[in-house]
RNA sequence: CGGGAUGUGGCGCAGCCUGGUAGCGCACCUGCUUUGGGAGCAGGGGGUCGGGAGUUCGAAUCUCCCCAUCCCGACCA
């Protein structure tokens, strides 16, 4: 049983400073965490209980599905991680740090490498395969900016499951088992959740979903469709394209003179106010231009390319959906020194005819997918003042490839079925993917088959956010007054609260009511502080967010037999008497439906 | 990485502009009163003001550097 009198808490009355989100707010406010370091957190007794809680049901899920525990050391040496190219690839992130020999180590961000190694160690046969094994491992990684308390932190907890097959058929069976296990335990843990199709990022692969929690306080962006079931993030959202144009009857491209028309916006009313150049249809809108892009790539081990990016005029370069694409390079501004060095580059009148592999500027130029052949555009002459009318695609320029790079809007069409998407906003908080041969290939890891021949092994990677599962529930399940946890992971069933001067009745009651609930296996919050008034214990029940809360209060007569409590559900607020004799049963029966 | 804001007892803040040796609310301790919605009165303990250097007779306050936290941004051709 938790005792209010003796338990390890402090509840804030006012709101951290530093914390925004209202998962930050609460958790510190209710004496769940505390700071200890920038984005790392002390778990206070009640925090632990509920962290423990998300552990043990993800635990329970996985063990339910066949899959075994293992536990690595967070700290290894730098060679795994270099022999899968991961030292270089993940960049700053990594946190790292030398022995006194001097050695290189790592504090893992993820454990890909030490999994295929462990695997490569004991197993070379089929016959042992397919094989899932997890850890639930604190991880760490050198967030340029950690932010939203739990939500992203350097330290966090993140529970991880690789899957190792023979063949494809047997990697697609392992990760739909992955699946449905995670489908399980998201709806155990009361979250919220929508599966969207993902990139793998950093971590290399193919086929890839991921679990979001849609609350507005989440990084990640993703679409859905209003009609049938398509969602994805926006990182991997695929535009649909549009049948070529026929060109044949176009008119040549024109150079036009269009003084002080450096942006999109002054180059469409400088064409929608100059006569000669109006169009004879309609006005000129920002969808008829060609918005190239040029910046600079940063490839892992240092080194630098440019990287020009056409997009129609009317949308913005989502930098996060090309990252996604460039990755493990990270796309950076083209500066004003970038472009003294490249003279051939006009800057706000840049256009096709400067960009392309087989240009003067020899830029590799990709393109939005909507940019078929035939379509027409309005773009840059590559000089100062002057714009290009009517440059058809295909014919009078042809880009190095496509790119999804453009933003993503609400009203875009679904690539599925043509319905208008509609954007929102969610907390990553599991992600499954297939990452086929990559670490099995730079780690060595292969089986004999049937035949004897020798064949490499294809893994799958899965994993949760324990720690900020943590948060994303508190972020799912809160009001204005507190946290309210779903009962699987709450830190206790009940919260009894005497509400009554000492020397009552209430208090031998309210005692005598904790320890038989208690003893019917219903967990017990019992708060008996005495000489704190009942609006304090009433503020604090509902800030800590325990599902039922049982008022020992002025129901309660010297005469238990027609004694009555309160019984108030934490998330409705719905209260009801009931007898003291029957309380017990009651709220057993709440807690165990 | 860039920009902005902030950094004063456990928490939230004032003081800084106009230098003179630190204050308020909450929390904490003692006593009395109070007890169905963050109680009242009285008395108390706790900070040297993020760190360093400098200016000055004297620095929380002015100057410089550093660190940290929060927010925003990272390209618009």
């Amino acid at each position: 049983m938790l005792r209010m009198s003796t338990l390890f808490l402090r509840t804030l009355r006012d709101d951290p400073a530093d914390a925004e989100v209202p998962s930050h707010r609460l958790l510190v406010r209710g004496g769940y965490i505390r700071r200890a370091a920038p984005g790392g957190f002390t778990w206070l007794p009640l925090g632990w209980l509920v962290y423990r809680n998300v552990e043990r049901v993800i635990r329970e899920e996985m063990d339910a599905a066949g899959f075994q525990e293992v536990h690595f050391p967070a700290l290894l040496p730098r060679e795994p991680y270099e022999a899968s190219g991961r030292w270089v690839e993940y960049g700053p992130n990594l946190f790292r740090l030398q022995d006194r020999r001097g050695n290189d180590f790592l504090l893992a961000p993820t454990h890909e490498e030490m999994f295929t190694l462990l695997v490569k160690d004991l197993y070379s046969s089929y016959k042992d395969l397919p094989l899932s094994i997890y850890q639930i491992q604190t991880k760490y990684r050198d967030e340029a900016r950690p932010r939203a308390g739990l939500l992203r932190g350097r330290e966090f907890v993140m529970k991880d499951s690789y899957s190792f097959d023979v063949d494809d058929e047997g990697l697609q069976r392992s990760y739909d088992r992955h699946r449905d296990a995670y489908v399980r335990t998201f709806d155990r843990l009361g979250l919220p959740y929508v599966i969207v199709a993902a990139v793998s990022g950093a971590m290399g692969g193919s086929a890839s979903e991921e679990f979001l929690a849609p609350i507005d306080v989440g990084e990640d962006t993703f679409v859905r469709c209003t009609s049938c079931a398509y969602a994805a993030n926006v990182e991997a959202v695929e535009v649909p394209v549009p049948a070529d144009e026929p060109y044949d009857d176009a008119p040549p491209a024109q150079v036009a003179d269009t003084p002080g028309t450096p942006t999109i916006q002054t180059l469409v009313d400088f064409l929608n106010t100059h006569d000669e150049l109006r169009r004879p249809d309609r006005d000129w809108t920002a969808a008829d231009t060609l918005k190239n892009v040029v910046l600079t790539l940063r490839f892992p081990d240092g080194s630098t390319e440019p990287l020009a990016v056409g997009v129609p005029g009317d949308r913005d370069v989502d930098m996060k959906r090309l990252e996604a694409q460039v990755a493990p390079a990270v796309p950076e501004a083209f500066d004003e020194a970038a472009f003294a060095a490249r003279p051939e580059l006009a800057k706000g009148y840049i256009g096709p005819g400067a960009l392309g592999t087989g240009s003067t500027s020899g830029i590799r130029y990709l393109v939005d997918p909507r940019i078929v052949a035939g379509t027409r555009w309005v773009t840059g002459a590559d000089t100062v003042g002057h714009h290009v009318v009517g440059l058809v695609a295909g014919r009078d320029f042809t880009p190095d490839g496509t790119i999804e790079a453009a933003e993503v809007r609400d009203g875009d069409s679904c690539p599925a079925c043509g319905s208008p998407v509609e954007l929102a906003r969610g907390i990553e908080i599991g992600h499954i993917f297939q990452l086929g041969r990559k670490y099995a290939e730079a780690l060595g890891l292969t089986v004999l088959d049937q035949h004897g021949k020798t064949v490499t092994v294809t893994m799958g990677s899965y994993g949760i956010g324990v720690s900020r599962a943590v948060a994303a529930i508190a972020e799912a399940s809160h009001d204005e007054l507190g946290l309210c946890w779903p009962r699987e992971i709450a830190p206790a069933d009940v919260h009894v609260v005497v509400a009554a001067k000492g020397g009552g009745p209430q208090g031998p009651a309210a005692e005598r009511l904790a320890a038989a609930l208690e003893a019917a296996g219903v967990r017990v919050l019992f708060d008996d502080r005495e000489g704190v008034s009942v609006g304090v214990k009433f503020k604090d029940a509902e800030l800590l967010g325990v599902p039922t809360i049982a008022v020992v209060g002025r129901g309660v007569t010297d005469d238990e037999s027609s004694s009555t409590i309160e019984i108030k559900d934490r998330r409705s607020g719905d209260r009801s008497d009931i007898a003291l004799a029957d309380a017990v049963e009651h709220l057993r029966s709440l807690c165990a439906p």
